[in-house]
DNA sequence: CTATGATATGCAGAGTAATGCATATGCAGG
DNA sequence: CCTGCATATGCATTACTCTGCATATCATAG
């Protein structure tokens, strides 16, 4: 049977088919960043950013490894950021100012690898 | 503000973010298709396919035309092709045996145009 | 060990979607 | 017109998701 096929392609639009997640992995398909970052872009509270970022890596879209205090999430495969471009357009390129005090914000970051 | 970008992104996906409707897509973008031979692709109540095709139409994702007492429905455009083929895999070839008795799984149909 | 900043988790109330079923509409044939 | 088939709509119930907030954890500095 392939219901399991259509169980899990709809998994994986279920975790896509909200605007702040959206906004979120639009942000990490340009570099990966720590929370605090996320919280100043998306302009909303810690918890809930955490909660979106729980369940996007509950669904295997994003991973997350800690620096120090830091942790920081960046997209776990290509296919998301497929999707992404299919549905939002090419990333924006790394041109942003920085948006909070973060460390990721504040030197502008190791990997600064043009498109 | 992008953030209608966003709002947009997860309209569409949210209409993907169901199995029964991937399903419904999945036939669709093999060829046009009625609603009972969707029904009997899907396996569920008449009313209930229609209700799909309803939040699917409304979306604009597929577009439908009468043709007597026959509502035919299909793709409105690529973009959810290329989605599903990005999620689901290929396409299945037209290759599938009738699985209803409708004009449409009868007479293997009259645009029966390959890839 | 304690304090502080960064992040995660738990939980409850409100809102929204999913589903099943009864019924309505639309079309064609007689 | 009346009947039958194809499809659509309305509605009520159930289930789940979203969001905000209080609080817990974890790492580092002192």
């Amino acid at each position: 049977m392939d219901a399991d096929k259509y169980r899990r392609g709809a998994r994986l639009f279920h975790v896509l088919s909200h605007a702040a997640r959206l906004q979120i992995l639009d942000e990490l398909r340009r570099r990966e960043t720590c929370v605090c970052h996320l919280q100043a872009v998306v302009g909303r509270s810690q918890p809930y950013i955490s909660q979106q970022l729980r369940v996007l890596r509950e669904a295997g879209v994003i991973e997350n490894y800690r620096d120090g205090p830091f942790v920081f999430y960046r997209l776990a495969d290509d296919q998301v950021a497929r999707l992404l471009e299919e549905v939002l357009g090419p990333a924006r390129g790394p041109a942003r100012l920085p948006v909070c005090s973060c460390p990721c914000c504040r030197e502008e970051p190791s990997q600064a690898v043009p498109v």
